[in-house]
DNA sequence: ATACGATGTCATCACTGTTGACAAACCGGT
DNA sequence: ACCGGTTTGTCAACAGTGATGACATCGTAT
């Protein structure tokens, strides 16, 4: 986590600054979520003066959203086929922590998630999970109630995100990929066939 | 939301005073969350002094721990008939907002959901999991991976808590119960069989 | 060269959680 | 009834927060 090196006179560039900001706000938010980064701790890894941050994003909480308003990235996934879905789309997610931006998409929404006491923040959250689940799969589910089963999915790989990465649940952090797939994606398989 | 009336001297007793500091958490910190109630609120709500209530209860933090460490309430429905419980768990958590301990319980989860930034909170939801979910279901799960199954049946109504009441999906809140509890009760019935 | 807009700096505000020093009330022993 | 000690309550203060506005400095167009 490095310091952008503050040489003795200031380079001038509100892309640039913006820019520092915004990656500095990024990493501490993902690593310690709303509350804990202070926006003097922001502007330090920034190289920057605290009130530039205000200046530059209006509040700590637009800084905030416009830094860790991320897809959640199934959209590969969602166009495979139906009759597995369910297990394609938990061992996507299992995969998430593999790749570094699937790391920054989860602390992202971890963060999000621990944030969402502000309404633009459940706003957010709501777009994500419409983008992610209900626009994708509302078309390709069939039988009745593919709008309430296609959230139902959402509220289920949510679900299993909340347990791995922000109650951390040791039990699920210890099984093994494959039963954990098989046991959950059978599960979000039965939204998935619908068969009502 | 009453405030304790403040008589001219005032009577003493650790014991009133730190209920009624108890209570006063309880109601602003299950409406707002930990970090918009500040323990000068606290205080005002209860009749006290702020440093009262470090007094009485360390810190903060120690203090939303004592007053929102609550169980859900499911463990009469756990006993029932195994082949339609996934069902029974959906319709009965559906119900929690309809009784003053099940609403009590849900805001109590959803504020130690978005405070579980902080190891102690982590902590204190794994053994609510582990007392709600675990403990009664893993003995009578029949079939392979019973601890694990349990847990993941603990995601899964996690997931629908975290949706209906932390991001409030407008879709889950319009969808009638029937449809709700037929859906996902038979994607965690699904869990409950294991079939494996 | 001067004026102007863009960029950066600084002091300050009201507020937060927490602490320690002090005051007032109660209770037991003489 | 008085005293001493313990419990309970009060207050001021501290370092930290997010945010604001006044001021300084730079780059550039005229």
């Amino acid at each position: 986590m490095a310091v952008r090196p503050q040489g003795p006179a200031r380079r001038r560039s509100a892309a640039a600054t913006r820019q520092a900001i915004s990656e500095a706000a990024r990493d501490l938010f993902a690593d310690s979520g709303f509350d804990a980064v202070g926006i003097r701790a922001i502007a330090a890894h920034a190289g920057v003066d605290a009130a530039l941050v205000i200046r530059y994003f209006g509040s700590k909480e637009r800084l905030f959203l416009e830094v860790m308003a991320v897809d959640l990235p199934v959209a590969a996934v969602m166009d495979g086929p139906l009759e597995s879905l369910g297990q394609a789309l938990v061992e996507h997610v299992l995969d998430l922590s593999s790749s570094r931006a699937g790391t920054l998409a989860v602390t992202s929404l971890s963060a999000l998630f621990r944030a969402s006491e502000r309404a633009p923040v459940q706003q957010t959250l709501r777009e994500i999970i419409e983008r992610a689940f209900a626009v994708p799969l509302v078309g390709r589910l069939r039988g009745g109630d593919a709008e309430l089963r296609a959230h139902l999915i959402a509220a289920q790989i949510g679900g299993l995100l909340t347990s791995l990465h922000v109650v951390q649940d040791p039990v699920l952090g210890r099984a093994d990929r494959a039963s954990l797939a098989a046991r959950y994606g059978a599960a979000i398989q039965c939204l998935i066939d619908g068969e009502d």
